[in-house]
DNA sequence: CTGTTAGCGCTTTCAC
DNA sequence: GTGAAAGCGCTAACAG
């Protein structure tokens, strides 16, 4: 019975198994069981020591907990420019799924340019049980270093290619042929392609999507494909793309942007400048966000399932928390379209 | 030299003190001073720790050094429906300060009707540096296990009546007064105010400070004071009010909403009603989200500096780290107004 | 300035 | 099924 004293000899307040060890009259790894599932212990002691613990007020303290398990209850999250609504729509999601599976988030923010290195390693130091990534391009170096510790990692929305960590991934090919397809369906010939010069991953990815869907109509006559490459991201690059394409006499009459929130400034700089959809124009904007059901809005947009996405993001760390070796993954997560004003449905254009 | 031996024969790859100790020719403890701040040494051998460090790549083991210090690098931070543009600008500057600190955010989303205990209990459980609070009332019993295990907790426009819980808050009366100010100058006469039935805290506070700023006009002749409360919060219940307003046949001039997104939400419903600012009336919304700014909506705002406030609340973080017996404090943050389209400056009305 | 010595609070073999 | 013992990796007095 040597550390059977009490600790409240030392720190007041501070409940520690030990202590419900001595009331529940067990010994300190029997608490420990109680509070973890792997331990066998028999049903009567076990609710003996919860009676204790709950007369107590025990609570297991994570940090030791962690340390000796060398792996805490806490789940990294890289994110950028969470004012984005899509952002933080996805964050909303994984916040929710990750509490669901009782984790905890480790949210770390990154500004463009930052380096992932600092951001990685603090994950690394407190051994957190898996890292999502949503923004930003994990050095490889880094990478290495949560895979030694067994970290398993996984991307949303980005190519990520190196072996061991998973991507889970809206279908922007889908999605860019279900824009394709309305567009044309509505009649539209000139078809624009609006994304950010310096795009992510995503937006190249939806490009190279919506292009082979068009590729059909363009070889034949009377379609053409206008590409546009804002200098600046989000709302402001698409009402700059819209003023400016205005200003170059280019018209058109069918338009996919890469963002739903681009799609919301083109369509405002088109605004500005007397056009509207549809009446003008049509266009189609990728991720369905609140703001773009919104009645100033009324955006047709591709969704993209975030709930389902955050749920495939935990799905593929906790399985390959099993089996860190399996090869590299890639979810799909299946999108649809949403017809709203700005590219109705039975169009009577065509 | 009884653990003197490398880590590395257990546990290949994971870098502990004992081995940059063992390389550098020290003890442990030379080593962990050379983590910390406070620890005295030479500085030939720190730069000797150091390299050796760095040559095996050592990293402090966050859970082992929260153990000890009875406190992690965690700062715990309760949010709730993210994805409102002001939330989303909150936290975003949130995260921003709590990275610049050093700190790690621990981020718990909370959904109404959620009971804080839980969550509040993770936060001990970490034994996180502080809390901060921007979502959900915290039940007076968990603030007391906080603050049995000293830490400090500040809640963001919410007022708590607990003592030692300090809040830091945008100065609402301030903001309601220029906007009722900003109406009357335009010669609004139908003066309308709308917030959420189950309205927090704050929009409860911008209330009074509206109604508080009216007085003197209403008192006199041929102003008059509309209040409307909607069933719904966010844009669908400013919506919704505008079209129930128009639904009863009444007439407003200008309007002041608790939040800017209702307002946005009641100007959409009003236009979709053949309604517009500024022509028809006058509105302002209370936080200056980028969605204010968009052209569609070009709202005039008060404008809240989420920048500041997330500063000023680790700042109570922090100094009540260090005095734990302060009494409440309540930060107010200067607000100012952004006069856009829906009640412009110096309307030629009055 | 540096090393030694005790832990922090919990988990986990390994005997009994 | 339960207890003893040996850590997890680091920090913080306390000597020297």
């Amino acid at each position: 019975m040597v550390d059977t004293k009490l600790s409240t000899k030392n720190k007041p307040n501070v409940v520690t198994a030990q202590d419900v060890a001595n009331l529940a009259g067990v010994s300190r790894s029997v608490v420990s069981r109680t509070f973890t599932e792997n331990g066998s212990l028999s049903e009567a002691t076990k609710q003996r020591v919860l009676k204790a613990a709950e007369q107590l007020g025990y609570q297991v303290n994570f940090l030791a907990q962690g340390l000796n398990r060398r792996r805490s209850q806490l789940i990294g999250v890289v994110v950028a420019h969470i004012n984005d609504p899509f952002r933080s729509l996805l964050l909303e999601a994984l916040l929710k799924e990750i509490q669901a599976r009782g984790y905890q988030s480790m949210v770390t923010e990154v500004r463009p340019g930052d380096e992932l290195d600092e951001t990685m390693r603090r994950f690394t130091q407190y051994r957190v049980s898996g890292v999502i990534v949503t923004s930003g391009q994990p050095p490889e170096a880094l990478v290495k270093e949560c895979l030694q510790y067994s970290i398993p990692i996984v991307g949303i929305n980005r190519e990520i290619d190196l072996p061991k960590v998973d991507v889970v991934c809206s279908d922007n090919h889908a999605g860019a042929k279900l824009a394709a397809d309305q567009l044309i369906a509505a009649g539209c010939r000139s078809i624009g392609w609006l994304n950010y010069k310096h795009s992510t991953w995503s937006g190249l990815d939806r490009e190279k999507g919506f292009q082979s869907s068009l590729k059909g109509w363009l070889e034949n006559k009377d379609h053409e494909y206008i590409e546009i490459q804002s200098e600046r991201n989000g709302y402001e690059g698409g009402f700059l793309a819209a003023e400016q394409l205005i200003a170059s006499g280019q018209r058109l009459d069918g338009i996919f942007c890469a963002t739903a929130l681009m799609a919301c400034g083109f369509l405002d700089g088109m605004r500005k400048n007397g056009l509207d959809a549809p009446k003008d124009f049509h266009i189609i904007g990728f991720d369905n966000t609140p703001l773009t059901a919104q009645y100033s809005y009324r955006l047709t947009t591709i969704e993209h399932d975030v709930v389902e996405t955050a749920k495939r993001a935990l799905w593929c760390l906790e399985s390959r928390a099993r089996h860190e070796d399996m090869e590299q993954r890639v979810e799909l997560i299946p999108v649809k379209l949403i017809t709203r004003n700005t590219s109705p449905i039975h169009s009577q254009d065509s």
